[in-house]
DNA sequence: GGATATTAGTGTCGCGAGGACACTATATGA
DNA sequence: TCATATAGTGTCCTCGCGACACTAATATCC
């Protein structure tokens, strides 16, 4: 139970270091997670969550920013960490522990394209996912949670949404991420209650039907209760 | 920003893995986390968290729980996953990424003794700390935010208390958790209303005063919400 | 241009959770 | 037996939030 050796990592077999992002966004009324095909093996051409190695001279954040960019082309305004999930035998072939992040993004901002270690690159529906490299499926449903959980607090919605946004739209992100419909008015009571959205004055007429007031979120009026560190770039 | 290498951690510098533990009690009034002096550099002779390297044949929360029992004596009956830190210059000397783990245990139950790196071991008031090892002092604060945070919906409290406690018990605990006095009524019937708490018939005198009415801990009434994993052993 | 369809926007009632508040009950020890 | 110390108990009020239906403003279709 006690060693007098101390356990040298540098010398001995140790795990090597991942980081893994589930990228979320809404489109078509749907949730939806970024899958990539991944070239290489293990579980090559497999779906799997883009991601890859940590290097000695980035940060874990960096490291996850970095292979979101790379293998989907996708660059976002800000990462939470999620978890790390570090079995012994969740890569088959070697040690590998996966520091998992989770993002959200407007859909419409841009469209992923495939690099790096991945041949494709998709958005899918989070209630439909298909066989996952490693266990890629069981991180997917363990942020598919936590966004639910952190959803009831924090304003994530609005990094699913445009600059601009209506009521309208966000109520429709929090129907999507909950999986059930809302109350109009009791939606609009509460969030206009929080004083974090201020209107702009303008108004959008989206195809038919009453034009809808413009709003902004107010970044400053609001402070994360904790629960995960929040990384801006 | 796209590369057609693909980087192998096997072949390359590569950050090592570490687990640290934050290891709360309630002793005194006080909320307490052990805290071990280092045996070897870097920070020789200064106060850190228990932990260290995680070994090859072994998941996270195994190395988090070994490294409790080795230098500190310990043995826990549950950790859970705070966050994982990665700043690439954390430790001076090496690339070391840190999974921070966090743990409750009844003072009375065991008297943590030093043992493996650690040259001595002691309980510190969490708001009166040492110079820390690292940057120990920062996931220090950031364990006492989640404790104090999860301590709003989940009844991590009676992790610091043995198994038969008596109400008042309970009610200090919340209060050297959240640093304020609490009504005694409401605190009562906020929790006898959870009906997760089970009447065993017997009461305990302590000292002088009206004896206090025992009760236990019914498990199965309680299902955690998320925000963590919790590991049983 | 008028009818129709479509989306935006608004107020009230009731219930339950929880905070503020003071006194009685039962034991010990001087 | 009296003083002290801790355990235990009930009411009122406020606030958050869920349930619930109609009017307002615009586009489209004839």
């Amino acid at each position: 139970m006690t060693e007098r050796v101390p356990y040298d990592p540098f010398s001995n077999p140790h795990p090597a270091v991942a980081v893994d992002v589930i990228l979320f966004t809404i489109a078509d009324g749907e949730l939806r997670v970024l899958l990539i095909r991944r070239e290489l093996p293990p579980f090559e051409d497999a779906w799997a969550l883009p991601g890859g190695f940590v290097r000695a001279d980035e940060s874990l954040d960096e490291a996850a920013a970095r292979e979101l960019d790379e293998e989907a082309g996708v660059s976002v305004r800000w990462l939470e960490q999620l978890y790390t999930f570090g079995a012994v035998d969740r890569d088959p072939a070697r040690r590998v522990i996966s520091v998992a992040y989770f993002a959200l993004i407007d859909a419409l901002e841009l469209s992923p394209r495939a690099g790096g270690d991945a041949t494709d690159v998709r958005w899918c529906n989070v209630r439909r996912l298909p066989k996952l490299a490693f266990d890629h499926k069981q991180i997917v449903r363990y942020a598919h949670q936590r966004l639910r959980y952190k959803a009831e607090y924090a304003p994530v919605a609005f990094q699913l949404l445009p600059k601009d946004l209506t009521l309208s739209e966000l109520q429709h992100v929090y129907e999507v991420i909950h999986g059930k419909a809302l109350d109009k008015r009791n939606f609009r009571r509460k969030v206009l209650g929080l004083e974090i959205l201020e209107p702009t004055g303008e108004s959008r007429s989206e195809g038919r039907g009453r034009p809808a007031a413009l709003y902004r979120f107010r970044r400053d009026r609001f402070r994360d209760l904790g629960g995960g560190v929040v990384l801006e770039f």
